[in-house]
DNA sequence: GCTTCGCATGGAA
DNA sequence: GTTCCATGCGAAG
């Protein structure tokens, strides 16, 4: 490394820069001025030192003793590699060595059209190397940064410092300096580096496009590097940064250098990347990819003088965005204000708002041949309400300033915005006063969002096309490549440029720029044909549509299922999970999807589309197979569950996972009884003192008794049966949502939520509401729980000898089995009756409870307690007044009672559960 | 009663 | 604590 680049920051002195060299400067106010230094200074060289270097000899001159020499490999002449100086006199090769800068023209000169080929592997993306504009002087305002490219070392760091600096007028210069400056940094950094690397292509953003030539001259660089000047032969005045490929022939090696074998000139792909203005990524996924290291660079390649490098706040990937008109004064937005050069707004973008448009996706807007830049500016999952008929896209505050022309007042300013087929549409971009800042929306997207059936989960792009200024919208289905939903028959590849038909020519897709009533009516997952396979799904009360069966968006893309009060689709939608991801959660989601089933109680209403049946319930589904958790008298735990074939009742484990279609077939656990011919192994009658009563018929515990049909046990499904034992002897039941939500209906004895009152019941959110309870929770309604519990164990321990035996209570996920039988949480007795002949079965229903449930469990245990006990031999026959409260109740509760407390778990609609 | 508009709210980052 | 933004919600049409 050069001691002079290792000199960077230039102290005040007198002597030449050049630490060769040591000769006097001159002192007579014309200082020999050499490289530019990071201070914004120049060296301060020697006449003879000058003179060299404005010769291109400094290297050779001074640093000829100096580590870092290579020879070229064309001829062989030696090259200093890694001083400041040397900087603009090699070229770096793809396949490794260097050429110098003479050879390189020689050879670079008789190629084809500049072509710049992305890696095959995004992780080690090529870093090109860079030649001067055509009849630029050398070593003049021309500096090759083929060191900053060749390794990612001083890159990232580099971007991120100049980043800001560099999207300003005249940064250019500066930014060139400071690659000479850090060039010599680099391999001190190479090894912090690697690992960063490592870092950026694990990173999911990386799959990132930048603006991108397609074909392309940009118009600046045109401007400022000058027509064809009297460079070398077929240089190309338009690609005064061109990245040439050298053809090196076979011995490429991706690991040093990125590039796979074959990449050269005359490979076809390659040349197909000439001739369409497409590069791509030949890894085979089909699509180009680059990782935000390349596009960073490609900005700074395109973009010469205008890169909105990354901010400096230490990620090494913020990606940024550019635009030629930015800081060129070339080319105002076609809506008539100039984008802002409000850099640091860009480089404030969230990540997730990061454009991840394909190659594939610009060229469809770009067109073949198309001699347009495009460039990606953000894209945006929409949410529910985006997609929604409201008409209104937020747009991502940061985005909307970096990108959209600048809006003072709130109504704004029609925005003019092409989708992929060329349509345009006009949007009004505005935005809201809102707490002290603005919220930015872009309003009458209604149609464009439905001409492109786009719902919520799915994205939408924003890209300019360059020099017209042009903003085009394209969006991304969230059933992306990977899917495997290729058999649909539009949209297959899922975004707004492939494969999507214009909307004239697809009668999927309206043309009219007037909402869709049917269209917005329906359900937007049935409704969608891109989700063939779909089978089930319900229409949530407030509004949000659920699939069910169906088969729904990637969790990572899936749109929210739920309205406020629910932060499921915004975590959702700021999960961030690479395709492999997806595919994990893909699996488990199928895996999940068995454990669905149509409520019980619920219609469905069947709708077809596009030759497939989409089933609809207005309620909630019941997730997995309907189970009852026994525990003897032993301690043993165990579920029953009945065959969906047999209807008989069959005993597994209480750790196992049933799906909602289970069979004795299934029961792997008991090979005597996997087998619809085997005998049950209880009589129904046995069952029926296992199993509580029918839900919603108001039944009582005396009743299920008597209760021996299997018919009544099966209509009680586990969280309805939950409900119903917690207020077991009340004539009303309580539905499973209800017990979770506390939406309760209205009984005789209590009021729903009646203000004021501190009972369970009320001091509980409304549905849906409220926070989730974790086991520590001590919310007090966690409290209440508990203490009623203590209450509940202490009345019962004052009792006879059958609640003397009530130890802990159990909880399905309880680590220790209860010896004897007991009340778990959301439990109940049931008679003598039990598995075998023994006696005194606590039954476990359904899911773990949550201490709401618990506590609507325990009320109803005290208050069988108090009701049922007189008429039934089950120990649960006290009752409890809904109406208690809770403070007089605590009151009167023994401080010393140390009972434990059943598990708080919070039972949610999207918890799958047996 | 429905839709649209504008702002407010509150969860999440 | 601040900011963002998804969405609720009331007012107006």
């Amino acid at each position: 490394m050069s001691s002079v680049a290792a000199a960077a920051p230039a102290p005040p002195q007198r002597t030449c820069f050049n630490t060769f060299c040591k000769e006097p400067t001159k002192s007579d106010g014309h200082r020999r001025r050499g490289w530019r230094l990071r201070s914004g200074e120049f060296a301060d060289l020697c006449d003879r030192c000058l003179c060299i270097y404005e010769q291109g000899n400094f290297c050779e001159t001074f640093h000829s003793e100096v580590a870092g020499w290579r020879s070229c490999e064309a001829c062989g002449k030696r090259v200093h590699c890694g001083c400041i100086v040397s900087l603009p006199s090699y070229v770096l090769l793809d396949a490794g060595g260097v050429d110098c800068m003479a050879c390189a023209r020689k050879i670079f000169g008789m190629a084809p059209s500049p072509v710049w080929v992305p890696s095959p592997s995004m992780h080690h993306p090529r870093m090109p190397t860079m030649r001067p504009p055509a009849g630029t002087p050398f070593p003049g305002h021309w500096r090759q940064a083929s060191n900053l490219w060749n390794t990612n070392s001083v890159q990232s760091d580099l971007q991120q410092r100049l980043a800001f600096e560099f999207d300003r007028p005249s940064c250019s210069e500066k930014f060139l300096q400071q690659v000479r400056a850090s060039a010599a940094l680099q391999q001190h950094q190479q090894q912090q580096q690697h690992a960063a690397d490592k870092k950026f292509d694990e990173m999911p953003e990386r799959n990132v496009v930048p603006a991108m030539p397609l074909n392309a001259i940009n118009p600046i660089t045109r401007e400022r590097f000058g027509a064809n000047g009297s460079g070398a032969p077929g240089l190309d005045p338009a690609y005064p940064y061109s990245i040439y490929h050298r053809a090196e022939g076979g011995n490429s090696n991706p690991s040093t250098n990125g590039l796979p074998h074959g990449h050269h000139i005359s490979d076809p792909n390659v040349e197909s990347h000439v001739n369409s203005g497409v590069y791509r990524d030949e890894s085979g996924s089909g699509l180009p990819v680059l990782s935000p290291t390349f596009q960073q660079k490609e900005q700074i390649r395109v973009g010469h003088g205008q890169m909105a490098g990354p901010s400096s706040s230490g990620s090494p990937m913020k990606p940024q965005f550019f635009s030629p008109t930015d800081g060129g004064g070339v080319g105002d937005m076609r809506n008539g204000t100039r984008p802002r050069l409000d850099i640091r707004a860009r480089s404030q973008v969230l990540p997730r708002y990061w454009p991840r448009s394909t190659g594939q996706e610009l060229q469809q807007i770009n067109g073949e041949g198309s001699n347009s830049v495009i460039t990606p500016l953000f894209e945006k999952m929409l949410s529910a309400s985006d997609a929604g008929r409201i008409g209104r896209l937020v747009l991502p505050k940061k985005c909307a300033e970096a990108y959209f022309p600048a809006i003072s007042q709130p109504e704004g300013l029609p925005l003019t915005v092409q989708d992929a087929s060329g349509k345009e549409w006009q949007f009004q971009f505005r935005f809201w006063p809102n707490n002290n800042s603005r919220m930015y929306v872009l309003e009458g997207v209604t149609p464009c969002i439905q001409a492109m059936q786009l719902q919520a989960g799915d994205t939408v792009t924003f890209s300019r096309i360059d020099p017209e200024g042009k903003l085009v919208m394209g969006f991304r289905k969230a059933s992306a490549p990977g899917s495997g939903e290729s058999e649909t028959q539009h949209l297959k590849s899922s975004n707004g440029f492939l494969t999507c038909p214009p909307p004239e020519n697809n009668p999927k897709i309206s043309t009219s720029s007037e909402p869709k009533e049917a269209n917005a009516n329906q359900p937007e997952w049935s409704n969608n044909p891109e989700n063939k396979g779909s089978s089930l799904a319900y229409v949530s009360q407030e509004g949000g549509f659920v699939s069910l069966m169906s088969k729904p968006p990637p969790p990572s893309q899936a749109g929210p299922v739920k309205r406020k009060g629910s932060s499921l689709g915004a975590k959702i939608k700021r999960l961030k999970i690479e395709t492999e991801e997806s595919m994990e959660l893909k699996l488990n989601w199928e895996e999940a999807q068995s454990l669905l089933r149509a409520p019980s109680n619920s219609v469905s209403t069947v709708t077809v589309i596009d030759g497939n049946e989409f089933e609809e319930f207005e309620e909630p589904p019941v997730v997995g197979r309907r189970t009852y958790f026994v525990t003897s008298q032993m301690g043993e735990r165990h579920q029953w569950v009945q065959c969906e074939e047999c209807n008989k009742w069959r005993k597994v484990p209480v750790d196992a996972l049933l799906n909602a279609k289970w069979s004795c077939s299934q029961n792997t656990w008991d090979v005597d009884r996997s087998s619809c011919s085997s005998p049950a192994e209880l009589t129904v009658e046995q069952l029926a003192e296992l199993i509580p009563y029918r839900t919603g018929g108001g039944t009582k515990r005396s009743k299920v008794k008597h209760e021996t049909s299997e018919a009544a046990i099966h209509g009680s499904d586990g969280l309805d049966t939950l409900a119903n034992l917690a207020i077991l002897g009340e004539s009303e039941s309580i539905s499973g949502s209800s017990v979770a939500g506390a939406d309760l209906p209205t009984t005789t004895r209590h009021p729903r939520h009646r203000p004021g009152c501190s009972c369970i019941v009320c001091i509980q959110p409304p549905s849906g509401k409220g926070p989730k309870h974790k086991q520590s929770c001590t919310c007090n309604v966690c409290n209440t729980v508990r203490r009623r519990f203590r209450t509940l164990m202490m009345r019962r321990g004052g009792k006879g000898q059958s609640e003397s035996s009530s130890d802990p209570p159990t909880c399905p996920t309880s680590p220790t089995p209860p010896m004897s039988p007991q009340p778990s949480a959301g439990g109940a007795y049931v008679g003598d009756v039990g598995p075998k002949g023994q006696s005194g079965i606590a039954v476990d229903v359904g899911p773990s409870p949550s201490p709401i449930e618990s506590a609507v469990a325990d009320e109803g245990s005290e208050r069988r307690k108090g009701k049922v006990l007189a008429t039934s031999s089950s120990p649960l026959k006290a009752q409890i007044d809904l109406n208690i409260q809770p403070e007089k109740e605590e009151e009167t509760s023994p401080k010393s009672v140390t009972a434990a407390v059943a598990p708080p778990v919070k039972l949610t609609d999207d918890a799958p559960s047996t």
